[in-house]
RNA sequence: GCCGAUGUAGCUCAGUGGUAGAGCACUUCCUUGGUAAGGAAGAGGUCAUGGGUUCAAGUCCCAUCAUUGGCUCCA
């Protein structure tokens, strides 16, 4: 017999051998046609393979992380199946779950293929699935599976097998096909009840450049058919709300071969909705204690050899502005804070001066490889809302909460409710490859991690995904339809005040080198205003609406009335437009609708008389009519932040 | 940069070798209206660019540019 522990700390006997399926099938029918795999002393483990010791058991399902991610692993071998009947010959390289479905690389060798062929394989794998094939576990040696692909002639499997240690190989078989795989899987293939191939891509083995690249087939598949449905709903409002198309729908950027890929222009509708951004922002800095800067657009060659850039990234940057006669270099700046370091060089700093917080909104470039742009989100010239702060390494830990309550606070405005902090610490176990002593590390991981604690933030730690000359902690934020975003970032550094030898005057009257943190809460401008537009469907917080009211006269007897109307509404704060066309109001209305215009002020006869407005809000209809006066204080009202 | 797809009017898109199309937007006229599309007429295109094949190319081929889905990279 041994000892099994649930996770709601419960414990039962079994006999030795007993699988999670059987586990599961002892607690309940329900759960037992649910277990997709279940997490066996912290590994995620088949559900049907033997437990031979006292463990702790979980038992995924659906609804947890790591059942959904075997499904899909294991819908990677059902597409590679598939593949296989419909086109023998098929090479397979790899075929991971990953955050929403899976993909599977192979080599069709010459054949062509393209989506059109996905409906087939869709088809078939459905088909197979149908069959009910369980996923079979078996461990062989290094030398039958190398005998086994060499026969199949597949040498990408042979390439990992090479890699692997004797003892630890695995192959799953279902129906007739089986793969080299670690494993684990879902029971049997009947699980999977909706397919969907989601796109094709290229890929090359190994994410190799030089090697061969492969075909990637990425897919989604579901344990309920309605699951699919809800699913391709979501893709379709995620390209209704696409940045890029209602950016151009509602005239807030465009871009233009002439001007150069990746280089935004803002049209004036989405300028207004910029500069009200920064407004926003720059009102809370200067309230936080930092000091507006502005620095130039080009930096000369020997301030990124300074700052170590220049030998990192200089190959791979838009290549230097040279004077014309004493041909001296000057780079397109791809961030501010080299500038700033400059800045604070300008005098000599006391600790009673710091912390400095130097705020810029500057504009940077960054070469990005072609096919790397998309939209505003991947760009190469955007503006950062930059700031650093140059802080005596115990201010570290208060100067991090700071900019906690900023960024929170800019995510609350903006609606943004669900966000976690991302905290990445040095690799513990290779401490030589980070810059700074392992005091200010130690000092500087433990402010960063006691910060989020204090300020109640959800963290996950991810141990050596720190920069090489720092720590961080990143915000990520989840929008409207569940997608996850990297927003906000705030980075310790030691290397840019080293670099630049930085200091202060300590109380010791000693030389001292202050501690260096980049902040930016919306990250760059262009990518929060995609991300944004896609939170919010094209329909802003009013506060930040471009335009929010139009007044339209119900014919063109009503327009003197109209117009002063608007005269005396327009001010500082609220920004109204007038529709005089020669249209019905019912046209009006909608033009303005599918416009998002956040109010409609419908004037006529009535309003002329007795000198009020008829109030129409966007998406919600008639308000029936008020003065004027009254509109202006409801929308002053909701325009406050 | 690499692989695939795409590029036709301001926008969304049809057009598989034989005289460039539709809807919306735009202009003018009619209509003077009450909460999501009133009517008519008009204007608008070197079919991304450059080559090639053909009696004939938006359509087939090649190259380039741009957009796009991925790969790789991201101070």
């Amino acid at each position: 017999m041994i000892h099994i522990t649930l996770p709601d700390g419960s414990r039962r006997e079994y006999e030795q051998g007993v699988t999670s399926a059987q586990i599961a099938q002892s607690i309940s029918e329900g759960l037992a046609r649910n277990v997709l795999a279940a997490e066996v002393n912290g590994q995620i483990w088949d559900a049907s393979r033997p437990i031979e010791t006292d463990a702790s058991v979980n038992l995924l399902t659906w609804n947890d992380t790591g059942g959904k991610s075997t499904f899909w692993h294991s819908s990677a071998h059902l597409l590679a199946e598939a593949l296989e009947a419909l086109y023998p010959g098929t090479k397979f390289g790899i075929g991971p779950a990953i955050e929403t479905g899976f993909y599977y690389d192979v080599d069709f060798g010459d054949r062509e293929f393209s989506s059109d062929d996905f409906k087939q394989i869709e088809d078939k794998m459905l088909e197979l699935a149908r069959q009910k094939s369980a996923y079979i576990r078996k461990p062989v040696s290094k030398a039958e599976a190398e005998a086994y692909f060499t026969q199949k002639g597949d040498e990408y499997k042979l390439d990992l097998i090479k890699d692997l240690p004797d003892g630890a190989i695995t192959f799953y078989t279902q129906g007739n096909f089986t793969d080299l795989c670690r494993g684990p899987h879902i029971p049997n293939t009947g699980f999977i009840k909706a397919v969907k191939l989601t796109n094709v891509a290229g890929a090359y083995w190994r994410g190799d450049e030089s090697r061969k690249q492969l075909t990637r087939i990425y897919g989604v598949t579901f344990p309920k058919a309605s699951e699919l449905t809800d699913y391709l709903t979501l893709i379709e409002e995620a390209k209704k709300r696409d940045h890029r198309k209602l950016g151009k729908e509602l005239e807030l950027f465009t871009f233009s071969e002439k001007v150069g890929m990746g280089l935004p222009m803002w049209l004036p509708k989405g300028a207004r909705l910029r500069q009200k951004l920064i407004d926003f922002l720059q009102r809370a800095q200067l309230k936080a204690g930092y000091e507006p800067v502005v620095t130039p657009h080009i930096g000369h060659k020997n301030l990124y050899v300074t700052s170590g850039h220049y030998e990192k990234y200089g190959a791979d940057s838009f290549q230097p502005i040279k004077t014309p006669q004493e041909g001296e270099e000057f780079f397109l700046k791809p961030m501010n804070c080299p500038h700033h370091c400059e800045l604070y060089k300008f005098k000599p700093r006391s600790y009673k001066d710091l912390p400095v917080r130097f705020a810029e909104f500057g504009t940077v470039y960054r070469y990005e490889q072609s096919g790397e742009l998309h939209g505003l989100t991947r760009v190469r010239g955007f503006t950062q809302d930059d700031a650093h702060l140059f802080c005596r390494p115990d201010q570290v830990k208060d100067e991090f909460k700071k900019v906690i309550d900023l960024v929170l606070y800019v995510f609350g405005a903006l609606g943004f409710q669900d966000y976690t902090a991302q905290i990445s610490l040095r690799d513990p176990a290779n401490k030589t490859k980070y810059i700074g002593s392992d005091e200010n590390w130690l000092m500087a991981e433990a402010a960063i991690v006691e910060a989020a604690e204090e300020k109640g933030l959800k963290t996950v730690v991810e141990l050596g995904e720190a920069a090489f000359y720092g720590p961080k902690l990143d915000f990520m934020v989840k929008d409207a339809l569940g997608r996850k975003w990297q927003l906000g970032t705030i980075q310790v550094d030691y290397n840019l005040p080293e670099r630049f030898e930085l200091e202060y005057t300590g109380s010791d009257n000693a030389k001292h080198r202050p501690v260096m943190i980049h902040r930016a809460p919306f990250g760059s401008l262009e990518r929060f205003v995609a991300v944004l537009i896609e939170h919010c469907a094209g329909q802003f917080p009013l506060w930040l609406a471009p335009e929010h009211f139009v007044v339209l006269p119900v014919s063109e007897k009503y327009e003197e009335y109209a117009k002063k109307l608007l005269e005396s509404l327009n001010n500082n704060d609220i920004r109204g437009l007038i529709d005089l066309r020669d249209e019905k109001v019912g046209r009006k209305i909608r033009d303005a609708e599918v416009k998002k215009l956040p109010y409609m002020l419908v004037v006529g006869e009535k309003e002329v008389e007795n000198g009020t407005v008829s109030v129409r809000k966007h998406g919600q209809g008639d308000l029936g009519s008020m003065s004027a006066q009254a509109f202006s204080e409801l929308l002053m009202k909701e325009i406050t932040v």
